[in-house]
DNA sequence: CTACATCTTTGGAGTTTATCCAATGACAAT
DNA sequence: ATTGTCATTGGATAAACTCCAAAGATGTAG
């Protein structure tokens, strides 16, 4: 579809005012930051960031519903736990991409330092063991289990994070990152397996 | 320990504050409620009700810790998983005895037309979580099946308090009280009995 | 009982996020 | 060129929250 010049002027703004802010987030923390602040370094005007984000921390959180991600790969495959596990380790591998672990450290530590960044990544979370659930009920009728079993999802990932900020110091040698990431995936992989085997049972 | 004259105003002043703010969120919900009509109503001033109050949500939740509950009956119990559910038993029979009941619907209601309200809930959770993870470190070091199983146990409590919401009616019978309990109970035993056996063994 | 110290309460000014609205200016369509 | 649409802007406003100094109530020591 083509866009005119004004829907171009439009969406530059909007990358511009992002860019800008996250910037500022990631030098001076979330909270030391104001709106004005924002609006002052980009030349707009305070009403046009509000424009563009209903809300101060969709400055921060610009990229657009990765948490959807899951549910959508148990709709597009076979058994739902291969998806998932399929899923998250190609998500991981991404984070891990020369480059993009340092940004990723930045940006985990900016949530970190501000309750406001914090409550808003609770919702998200919320969101994506909601619709991963409901993705689930389709492929099962037992609902109960569906829940629990995205709820532990949605807690695997929270530990796969920590583990990831823990393991990696903040300049990683490539070779370091080799070894993060087959660490990482046997924490996966043993994860994955307590999902399939159950709590009870005996680990492999 | 004795109180002074002081200390007790304080305290009559605060507990004023709460009540008659509880009445008004619950009466016209929480965000069409301001601080400033709280602090009318109470005839105090509005830095009055910041100085007991850190923040507006607080008027609502003054409950003191109840996310600390699953922890402590963790530590306090022989088997994690017997101890969790009689915890989980005995909060559902408070919550659904009589006179209760109402009042609790409403508040659950009231909870879900606020989304601060509900940022607030989800933090509860995570604080849950997170304490009762740490008190099943203390019985196992097995890390990774203790966070799981607190995020499993959060995720049950949720289902249990939907199934409440869902299936009570607003003014229910002492008959329809019992049979709900029945219900509920049913439910739980449904639940621990998928978190003994794993998610995917045969259900009973 | 008086004087002094402490602590709660209060009013006022200020900050920050966010909303509403009318005016302006750039772009699009005819 | 005119006219309508839409992003941007400035201004006013609301609400949560903070800071501060003054006032009022309470506790304590002489």
């Amino acid at each position: 579809m083509e866009l005119g010049r004004r829907e171009r002027k439009k969406q530059q703004t909007k990358a511009a005012i992002s860019e800008v802010a996250t910037l500022l987030f990631l030098e001076r923390g979330f909270d030391a930051v104001t709106v004005a602040e924002v609006a002052r370094a980009a030349d707009v005007a305070v009403q046009t960031v509000f424009n563009h984000f209903p809300a101060k921390e969709d400055l921060f959180f610009d990229e657009e519903g990765w948490w959807l991600g899951p549910a959508r790969a148990v709709r597009e495959a076979g058994d739902p736990l291969d998806a998932l596990e399929a899923h998250y380790l190609t998500s991981i591998r991404e984070r891990l991409a020369v480059g993009h672990l340092a940004t990723w450290k930045q940006f985990v530590a900016t949530i970190e330092g501000s309750p406001a960044l914090q409550a808003r990544r609770r919702l998200q979370a919320d969101e994506l063991v909601r619709t991963l659930a409901e993705a689930l009920d389709e492929r099962s009728d037992e609902r109960v289990r569906n829940r629990l079993l995205a709820a532990q999802y949605s807690a695997a990932q929270n530990l796969f994070e920590d583990e990831l900020m823990r393991i990696l110091p903040d300049d990683a040698s490539p070779a370091e990152l080799v070894e993060a990431q087959q660490a990482l995936e046997k924490v996966v992989a043993e994860v994955f397996a307590v999902l399939r085997n159950g709590l009870t049972a005996p680990r492999g």
